[in-house]
RNA sequence: GCGCCCGUAGCUCAACUGGAUAGAGCAACGGCCUUCUAAGCCGUAGGUUACAGGUUCGAGUCCUGUCGGGCGUGCCA
């Protein structure tokens, strides 16, 4: 309907110029928009403004002139000028009775389009290192990757979703260590546990399994452990290299071979538990994709840095390898390979990022904690400097998530153990609530969680708000098949000009903008625009459930609000489907 | 210091990316169940959009500066 008051402007623009009174080198750009207030008609547009400057015309004349020149048409009813120079549009009943009919044979699929033509999008997401379970800031992640690629998907887009696993490097070393140290304690010694391991309880868990299926294979006693090893802080040295030293002692003691059995058994423990807490909460990928698959069989990363160097943009400084990130606006330049050999993380990155490229997407989204912020400028310098296109790439940043107990903050560490897991949050507060709560406010808005609110279960979640009108609508829709008047779809659908009521044609119309809706919330990227329109349609309607009994008398009118109550059920449905929310049928 | 994200009602947040009188939910107060689910509805109250300039028909939105908050600024991941 949109399309159609746009295409009835293009229609007189072109007419005007035609008739000479606008010039025909003008810049028409036709912005439609659904009025706030209905006084203001269906639609309004601001193209008398816009245009009035280039027709050297005040704007009030102009829109005389456009409307005088749109064509006619069977949907409009009327047209206005108003306030500064505005063409308001007045549709016709008839017209907006329609949305009902739509949606009824739509179902499912109403609210879709094709925009998106089938281009390939990469959506990354969520992307916690292996090392603990994933905690309440990677559950806003989740939740907003999760339903930004299901509305991806909904306007016509084909999107992998994929998790990038940081299973490579000193941090997953650190984690390997600490399991063994626990393992070595399951065994019987005694030890002063490294103040930089990982300190979590799922660690022990791990070290059992060890212990189940290893027995005491893989024990050494204490005193080999920590043999000329460096003090830990606590007895006044440096935690960093205690904890370095106690990871060459665990590959020396344990070779190779039973290194990698230790090490897997943590990465798989911890793995195996993401997976199943996204798998719970909704979130499901098409890849997971392995860092360490960066480097065996072929070594992506070295290709990746050789490429760079083949540009001219690798120099040697102090026996480690710089990426000239600067010429491409970076603060300063970057290590890609350090003094000792090893890669860094960024040149991984890098790696991982030319394999995205290769693989042919049309986008690449990528959404990030925002503590990453820094390496967008770095990432885009050195796809630009591959001679890839860097705009290919948006990156999206999710801000963090305080939580909070009442007025008191829940400090939250991954190392020290003292967090908050997704898993406890979505028992807490269940897993619609946590899904639809997430995603209520922009990502880049900093986020307060208070457990204490959202535990308190009945009427701070907005969700059951939405929820009770869709268990609502199939209430009455099983009462009147208990009083033997079930609905009947042609006989409403017929009867649709019974409704005559205000809020009865307000709802149509909210209806009516539905896949507008999901449009912009997809193409920007702001699922909580869908959740600010659950909140809208679901306050329209039991408005007007208050006022304005369903199953009256009359059969024509009867059936012509079961059929519009069907359709908000309907839509209720496609839009809580999308965030990932259940519709019950009953509450 | 520099970079990024912000600053809107007492609180938590919107505002269709520059449109008409800045809107919701909590919290407060007053009404509505013999009636299809009261997890609901109706009404009242609440604002110099941090501050100062600028751009134009028009600014919460764009540009500059100031103040305030969060995060980042490793040969860590």
């Amino acid at each position: 309907m949109k399309e159609l008051v746009a295409q009835l402007l293009d229609h007189a623009i072109r007419t005007l110029i035609e008739e000479g009174v606008l010039d025909r080198g003008i810049k028409n750009t036709i912005q439609v928009e659904r009025t706030k207030d209905k006084t203001h008609g269906d639609f309004a547009s601001n193209l008398a403004l816009v245009l009035a400057k280039q027709a050297r015309s005040n704007p009030r004349e102009l829109a005389q002139k456009i409307v005088a020149a749109l064509p006619a048409s069977s949907s409009v009813k009327r047209t206005e000028i108003a306030g500064p120079g505005f063409i308001n549009f007045f549709l016709n009943e008839s017209s907006i009775h329609q949305v009902v009919s739509d949606i009824l044979s739509l179902g499912n699929d109403f609210g879709k389009s094709r925009q998106g033509a089938g281009q390939k999008i990469q959506l990354e997401f969520v992307s916690a290192n292996p090392t603990g379970p994933l905690h309440v800031g990677h559950g806003r992640g989740a939740a907003y990757g999760a339903t930004y690629a299901n509305l991806l998907e909904a306007i016509g887009y084909c999107v992998d979703r994929e998790y990038y696993v940081n299973d490579a490097g000193r941090q997953m070393d650190i984690l390997a260590t600490s399991v063994w140290l626990r393992y070595l304690e399951l065994c019987g010694e005694t030890l002063a546990f490294p103040s930089n391991g990982y300190k979590g309880d799922y660690i022990v868990d791990y070290a059992k399994t060890l212990f189940a299926a290893s027995g005491s294979q893989f024990r050494h006693d204490t005193q080999a452990v920590f043999a000329h090893i460096a003090a830990d802080e606590p007895e006044g040295g440096d935690k960093e290299q205690h904890i370095d030293a106690l990871i060459q002692r665990c590959k020396t003691l344990l070779g190779e071979h039973n290194y990698e059995l230790v090490f897997q058994t943590g990465l798989k423990g911890i793995l195996n538990d993401i997976k199943e807490d996204l798998a719970e909460f909704g979130v499901s990928y098409q890849h997971w994709f392995s860092e360490r698959s960066l480097t065996t069989p072929e070594n992506l990363v070295n290709r990746a840095v050789k490429k760079l160097e083949d540009a001219g943009y690798i120099e040697e400084r102090d026996g480690a390898l710089w990426f000239l990130s600067t010429r491409f606006g970076d603060d300063k330049d970057r290590v890609v390979i350090r003094e000792n050999g090893q890669a860094t993380y960024f040149a991984s990155d890098i790696a991982y990022h030319l394999n995205k490229f290769e693989r042919g997407y049309d986008q690449i989204i990528n959404i990030w904690g925002a503590d990453h912020h820094g390496y967008i400028a770095r990432v885009k310098a050195a796809l630009t400097a591959m001679g890839l296109d860097a705009e290919k790439l948006t990156i999206r940043l999710v801000q963090f998530v305080s939580l909070y107990r009442g007025n008191e903050q829940v400090q939250m560490s991954t190392r020290s153990g003292s967090f908050i897991t997704l898993r406890e949050l979505r028992n807490e507060v269940g897993d619609d609530a946590a899904r639809f709560f997430y995603i209520t406010r922009r990502c880049e808005q900093p986020m307060d969680f208070d457990l204490e609110l959202a535990t308190s279960q009945s009427k701070d979640n907005p969700v059951y708000y939405i929820q009770y009108a869709h268990a609502r609508i199939c209430s009455v829709a099983r009462k009147a098949a208990e009083q033997n008047t079930p609905w009947n779809r042609e006989q409403g659908l017929a009867a649709m000009s019974t409704l005559k009521e205000e809020s009865e044609i307000r709802l149509m119309s909210l209806l009516a903008s539905y896949p507008e809706v999901l449009l912009n919330a997809g193409l920007q990227g702001e699922p909580h625009l869908l959740t600010n329109y659950l909140r809208d349609l679901a306050s329209e309607f039991h408005t007007w459930y208050n006022a304005h009994k369903t199953l009256v008398e009359d059969a024509d009118l009867r059936n012509a609000r079961l059929s519009l109550s069907i359709a908000v059920k309907q839509v209720l449905y496609n839009a809580l489907h999308l965030l990932g929310v259940s519709a019950p049928e009953s509450m």
